[in-house]
DNA sequence: AAATAGGCTTAAACTAGTTTAAGCCCGACG
DNA sequence: CGTCGGGCTTAAACTAGTTTAAGCCTATTT
């Protein structure tokens, strides 16, 4: 069927044996997600991890002012989910959003629980993911305190070139941690 | 012998076998470390996975005007390394350092990936280690994004209160993304 | 005992980033 | 076809945070 996307992810890291490949089956479900459809809410638990085939996530949260901050994007190849709110089981704090139309397969905790004692190597290569996804977050804390906003842009074109062609520039602000006119004043001082 | 604060570590995540706890003798190394002396220094790769037995850690960067930004801190029962460093074997960024006389245990990398093979749910542990910082990094972004430096603050002293007493307010204010001088003055506002 | 250095505070002048408000453009929709 | 709403920009007034400079206190060195 088509889950040939997320074992080529795993194998990217570590081949799987066929007894393995076949385990996945019936564990990973697919499906098709619209624009602007919500695959988690706040208030509830995160019910999956998310591979995402096809198309772009956002997640942010919402504070009481009702302002809304990205504080992660995600495309092809890549997983979203609210890891502390899917172990614990407790409710979550943030929002996941399709940016665009997108295509995903998704792995229910019961079913992720099954893969890692079923398909040992699981457990190394997510090990390997979020030690990842870990360094990425501690680049971005280490910008956050030691640079200015138009830096913090600079490095965001840099390392998602593709994303800032897809995203509003009003999402770039929120995931920046700025106002949408500020970085409009940034834009228009970068271009002269 | 005294690893015994690593295997109580591990084991409370899950059980190892007295084999198991034989194959980690002779990979750990126990090591004293003075006050202001460092572990890691930029330009060199990260060696180690640091276990804190006893003191308390900070890791820094300094950017190109000489000034230290904190990242991070650790003390008791708790990892540090630069493990994009570490794995890529590639010059680090970033400096750690003892705020305290400490005492730490310490896994080379070769003998890492040696207990990673040897004690499988090894894997596993670390997998959720690393899951928990990341979780712990997220809520640190998502407050750069969305809160002012005295909320910032005031969440540092609730989730940190023993770190807080133990720190000068210089290192404070550099892990919090802000000038001593701020500090002191939301420090004033605070009180009154 | 004097000298030195680091950590904390205060204050005045400055700059980075926000707020409020308005105007423009374009695509969606009745 | 008009109008409605969202995304982008500009600008003026404001606020959060920095810079520079100075003073004080305590701990350490000489």
């Amino acid at each position: 069927m088509s889950i040939l996307p997320l074992i080529a992810h795993f194998e990217s890291y570590i081949p799987l044996k066929e007894t393995e490949k076949q385990l996945l089956e019936g564990r990973v479900t697919r499906r098709q997600i619209k624009r602007k459809q919500a695959i988690l809410q706040e208030g509830f638990a995160c019910r999956h991890y998310t591979f995402i085939v096809e198309g772009c996530f956002r997640m942010y949260a919402v504070d009481k002012k009702g302002t809304e901050h990205n504080l992660q994007f995600s495309a092809e190849q890549d997983w979203i989910a609210d890891i502390g709110s899917f172990h614990a089981g407790r409710p979550s704090a943030l929002f996941i959003e399709a940016i665009e139309p997108a295509v995903v397969l998704q792995i229910e905790k019961q079913d992720l629980y099954f893969l890692y004692t079923n398909i040992p190597k699981l457990d190394r290569i997510f090990k390997v993911i979020v030690e990842n996804k870990y360094v990425e977050l501690q680049n971005r804390v280490l910008q956050s305190i030691s640079s200015t906003a138009q830096e913090r842009y600079l490095t965001f074109l840099e390392q998602y070139p593709k994303l800032a062609l897809r995203l509003p520039n009003t999402q770039i602000a929120s995931y920046l941690g700025i106002t949408p006119e500020f970085l409009s004043k940034i834009r228009k001082d970068i271009a002269s």
